[in-house]
DNA sequence: CAGAGAATAATTTGATCATATTCTGGGCGC
DNA sequence: GCGCCCAGAATATGATCAAATTATTCTCTG
């Protein structure tokens, strides 16, 4: 999934400090350390869209020399996570309604048939773990965390991909998520963690019976409604955020 | 499309030479331009499936310091052009009849989407182009030159994308190609020019009729004939290459 | 004594940084 | 408002350090 090929990330589950320098991660090059902070910052919306990015700032503020930073920017652009802006500044991207029309098509395809693949393939054990991150999603959102919500709401959805087995489309999917993390945290943080979309349990049964298709239309379904109320609100406050 | 910014890249429509230093693109920075030229190296198959790519000896041979190609790989690696090998090593990927399969479905839903909105939107001098293109097309195929017939084969489709301003969908696809130019390249090297697949006739036919579906039908047969040829060459010749 | 294997030395290549250079954008004066 | 100048940020280089692969040697066994 990983397309640089080391371990898989440990997810943050509570907010980061920028500066904590892991010990265990003190074995990974530091380029690969950025990109995964950079990443999560853009993927949980603690960078707004919009906000420019410079790359002595974030040099300085994560203590790394600015090689690799650079790296860790150039690899988010070319995932959409982050914009060039022509003039060599960088900046969270502002999406725009047809971008959002583009990323609810997208998703609307790519993640039913993960699904699809997911439910032919998944382990007893797979259910029970994505059951627990279910779970720890409903805590979650009775308990208002936003930031835990979308974490876990991540987690729920990458688990799936992986135990699809399809790294391709796989890596496709999180590209999709890079770009509409901004958005998704700035239309969350408005409407507050209750009656957001989770699907998740009809999606599971449909798992657990080994239904395929139904387990597909139950995640288009939570698409679907997550996404446009990404749309909405986006089209309600003009451009965004 | 190019989500680095800057003016498209011009294509080299004839076999272009490594240390040649384009004075039109001294503009460029140096990581953009080795990016280019190292994008149209695996696209266009100039670096076979297997084969390392060292960062020193791209430094030496491109006459450039080491942190632009630095940048340029990990462009093209988050773009699934390279692979990044875990030991800090960066070859060009192997494919794997899985990995075909997925680029197949994948290119089987984005293409014919982005055909049909390039048929509600294309104007006539948009059609004219494409036609050109395909005109192009047909010389290198009876002429027999493999290298033409990819670039043109690429190009075609790349405008279609450009023509459906779908800047996020064609940005997918653009990746699509990168994954599987190399294998391509091998494969119609194997099979020469003739009977490679051509529905480009019947899908400007639909287009110019403005019948979308139509179109898109066409667009997906070319799509699954070509890609089919690769997953079968493949399959055959054990695991690749 | 020959050869397989492990340990080690040597070389190649990647990662990082400090620094020099170039470019962009804004402010100031005209 | 237009153009010049300057601060600051990005780009690019080469040196330095670290890691890994490859080559070499040494040892132990049959």
């Amino acid at each position: 999934m990983d397309s640089h090929g080391w371990d898989a990330p440990e997810m943050t589950t509570t907010a980061q400090n920028l500066s904590t320098i892991d010990a265990a991660t003190t074995r990974l090059p530091a380029h690969e350390v950025i990109y995964r902070q950079l990443r999560d910052l853009v993927l949980f919306g603690d960078l707004a869209p919009g906000q420019a990015v410079t790359i002595q700032g974030l040099s300085e503020r994560l203590g790394a020399g600015m090689t690799p930073v650079r790296e860790a920017l150039r690899r988010l652009i070319a995932e959409g996570a982050l914009e060039f802006q022509g003039n060599r500044r960088v900046s969270v991207p502002l999406l725009s309604a047809d971008n959002i029309s583009e990323l609810i098509l997208a998703r609307q395809w790519v993640d039913p048939h993960l699904t699809l693949r997911a439910t032919e393939r998944a382990t007893l054990g797979d259910l029970d773990h994505l059951r627990a991150l279910d779970d720890q999603l409903d805590v979650a959102i009775t308990r208002g965390d936003l930031r835990a919500y979308l974490e876990l709401n991540y987690l729920f959805h990458r688990r799936l991909y992986e135990i699809a087995d399809a790294p391709i489309l796989a890596h496709l999917a999180d590209g999709l998520w890079l770009r509409f993390g901004p958005s998704l945290r700035v239309v969350c943080g408005r409407m507050g963690t209750q009656n957001l979309p989770d699907k998740h349990k009809a999606m599971l049964e449909a798992m657990h019976a080994r239904d395929a298709e139904a387990a597909a239309r139950a995640i288009r379904e939570d698409v679907i409604q997550g996404m446009e109320q990404v749309r909405h609100s986006l089209e309600q406050s003009g451009a965004l955020r």
